[in-house]
DNA sequence: CCTTCATTCTAGCGCCGCTAGTGTTGTCGT
DNA sequence: ACGACAACACTAGCGGCGCTAGAATGAAGG
């Protein structure tokens, strides 16, 4: 039984020091941008030496994909609580989509570990998919009341393609800066009424 | 005069060598990716040593923004040829609308170029902007007859990032590759009928 | 206390973007 | 026609990158 505990506890110091690792990239990333995330920058962060990062990972890449799935956590958390404690259904959608611009712009560095880089997120095993799916999930679920007709799933891909693309055209500075928050009422207004007929209540016809 | 003719023939020169770089990264990048575009790389491809690439660009980005300008300058003409061959208003952003989102299917790396990468393209001076400007002006006038009582750069500009966001989102796989076409006639519905009555006429209420 | 084995570190490989200094080539005045 | 010279392209190399093989180290078990 002694075995078992010594091989448990560093079961457990190997966790720790992975979550290290990711929390480091992200920090670092976060503070001075991902160029400045080296493997030989990040090891000496964390007080280890570089292949300790290869133990760990299979490469710079799968720390970025770590640093993305935490990404996600983070802004499903955001869009939960945004959706959760808004009053109607239009006001939780407008509620997800501010919650989900504000992510992007506020932490844009983890915004581009989730979508600019790391392309090749395991999406179909462990534990990656999973906060992935919670964060679509809440979009989906604002959508869901607002969908009428519309095929659910499509709907809610193409209006979270609305808010990705007008996040990612907004940084690399396509879009006048000025314009922001007229850009989110529009696109809130397009998904918020059905075209064909059947309008929400909050519009005079 | 003697002078000014070897003068203008070694400015000639000079420029077709600048084609010849810029062309020959661009067929670089979209047969083998832009990982394969290094400064060794393209300096073979062109059958010069390095150091001749930085006397025509400040270095691979630049390099890389040239490519993205061209690139511009295509998904223009794209968008312009299908929007003026259209036969009414509708029929015209929904044509832009799929000759953007083939464009980007098409040429991925070209697409990148223009968007991923090359975030610090010179918006405004030279002819750069140009071609940005024309691309974003083919949405504008596409979306034009449909803008109503909306600010017409502003609707552009959600529209485009609809577009953008869905393409992005696609490539990076994200969404259902089988729901692509959904996907864009949904955005399309959504842009083409203005939610506050004064409905479209191939809409049945 | 010593063996053994897992684990970490040192050192280095091939490649990257980029540049300083050298060599060559072609132009122009005499 | 030819030599001076300026413009230009090349060779060679710098520092840094992601990544890895093999040496060194430290803890567990006999």
């Amino acid at each position: 039984m002694k075995v078992m505990s010594v091989q448990t506890r560093r079961e457990r110091e190997r966790a720790e020091r992975e979550r290290l690792i990711v929390t480091a990239a992200r920090e670092l990333a976060e503070t001075e941008g991902w160029d400045a995330v080296t493997t030989r920058r990040l090891a000496e962060e964390i007080e280890y030496s570089q292949p300790v990062l290869y133990s760990h990972f299979k490469g710079k890449d799968a720390i970025m994909a770590a640093v993305a799935v935490d990404g996600f956590a983070d802004i499903a958390a955001s869009m939960r609580a945004a959706r959760t404690s808004a009053t109607g259904p239009h006001q939780a959608l407008a509620d997800v989509g501010a919650a989900y611009a504000d992510f992007a712009t506020r932490r844009p560095a983890l915004y581009d570990a989730m979508f600019t880089h790391a392309v090749d997120l395991p999406f179909a095993t462990t534990e990656a998919p999973l906060a992935l799916q919670e964060a679509f999930g809440q979009l989906r679920e604002a959508m869901r009341p607002l969908a009428g007709d519309d095929d659910l799933e499509a709907l809610t891909e193409t209006f979270w393609g609305g808010l990705h693309g007008l996040v990612t055209l907004m940084r690399s500075g396509r879009l006048r800066p000025e314009g922001r928050e007229g850009r989110l009422t529009l696109l809130l207004d397009r998904f918020s009424h059905r075209p064909a007929g059947d309008g929400p209540p909050n519009v005079v016809r």
